[in-house]
DNA sequence: CTGCAAAGAGGCGGC
DNA sequence: GCCGCCTTTTTGCAG
């Protein structure tokens, strides 16, 4: 990896087009010739968890020397396959540093939504007592329903989310109880339960008067228990 | 800012808990005793657009010297209202700068959805001619209506994607035409226009037998010209 | 490759 | 603060 510190511009063409104002930056480059995967970020130094700028991995690098103006070097980052490029412009460069990297990190995480719902299909009678679990990540044509199961002969669509149910996520659930009622054909008609430890305002209003979608309040905390 | 080379390995618990195994990393902590927001964002140096592990604005910073092992020092870093935590285990540190930031960079941006949507509401011929703008941004219960329009009499909720029309998208829509006929008591039914440069399969084919909801192909590019 | 959903999403605007 | 949405979202997964 390349760390370039320094004051600098830049404009970036894409999916958008953006300028960034001259400003003191900290440019971290992963150059493809020294292992990296050709991403690119580009951070003002005083503020933002996310990037300025920045180039997806498998961008190629072009540096020119430069002096017009203020400028004293460009560099030039192109994805050409996904059409994006980024435009360097370098006032001031202070500090270049190459880092080698021989051990890559790995990550594990613990407690996102598939744990929940992986917990939560080993215990669905904390949602309704009797439940029957058919499949998880049911597909519809609409999209995968979390957990089908069965009350008795009624299919029931499990919508899981780890913080909130919000009104897209109602909505999400209603479309794959109309799903398996238009492309599945079961003989009854599928309710919808909305699983989560909160319910915005919202999603609470509206299923407030519908008769086949409820909401059932639980946390990750307390499956573990 | 600061910023950090070594090798580390760390550990986040808060939103959920995560481990990352020792490796060649870069971090970047920007102290509120320097002028920082106090975010952080710890990077593998090969590979990735996002961080590994980082700390939203707001985080405080206490670091120990320790030798316990491999281990050559520790850092804390806090967001005590938010109940995140981020332990970072130094097994080696190979240097660390401290930059000035006296510039601040900012950021403009054209042709995100907005100004997508600020040209087409100028040019709503070009979804279908005679409609008449009513309201941007209308609010209902269940979210604001990008644009609302009259076709003669019969209000209609528009609906658009600077990129493509999913089925989420297609269902958002409904959502609004819905809350329309609940909330605001238009005399007629209101209907849909979807308007983007493109349609995905699902969405395409779930509104193929809706007589309410339809689909306009338009993007960024049409509307400039 | 397309489509869809989750993310420790972040960030913005409205209420 | 809550709520809903857009993002150069990114990332992951399945068909």
């Amino acid at each position: 990896m390349r760390i370039l510190l320094g004051r600098a511009s830049a404009r970036y063409k894409g999916r958008i087009e953006a300028e960034l104002s001259p400003g003191d930056i900290v440019l971290l480059l992963r150059d493809p010739a020294q292992g990296g995967d050709g991403s690119a970020l580009l951070f003002d130094r005083a503020v933002g968890v996310q990037p300025r700028n920045w180039m997806p991995a498998g961008s190629q690098i072009t540096e020119e020397e430069w002096s017009k103006k203020k400028i004293k070097g460009r560099m030039l980052l192109e994805h050409l396959s996904r059409g994006e490029s980024l435009e360097i412009f370098w006032h001031r460069l202070e500090e270049e540093l190459f880092l080698p990297s021989s051990l890559a990190t790995e990550l594990s995480r613990f407690g996102a939504e598939e744990e929940f719902s992986d917990l939560l299909a080993e215990n669905l009678d904390m949602i309704l007592p009797g439940l029957d679990l058919i499949q998880r990540e049911y597909r519809t044509g609409v999209g995968p329903i979390d957990i089908l199961a069965f009350d008795g002969e009624r299919p029931v669509v499990i919508e899981v989310k780890r913080r909130q149910i919000t009104i897209s996520a109602a909505y999400q659930a209603r479309r794959y109880v109309e799903a398996l009622h238009s492309e599945k054909h079961f003989e009854q008609r599928a309710k919808a339960i909305l699983v989560a430890p909160s319910l915005a305002r919202g999603a609470k209003e509206w299923i407030e008067n519908k008769r086949n979608i409820a909401f059932v309040r639980i946390g990750y905390e307390d499956l573990r228990s």
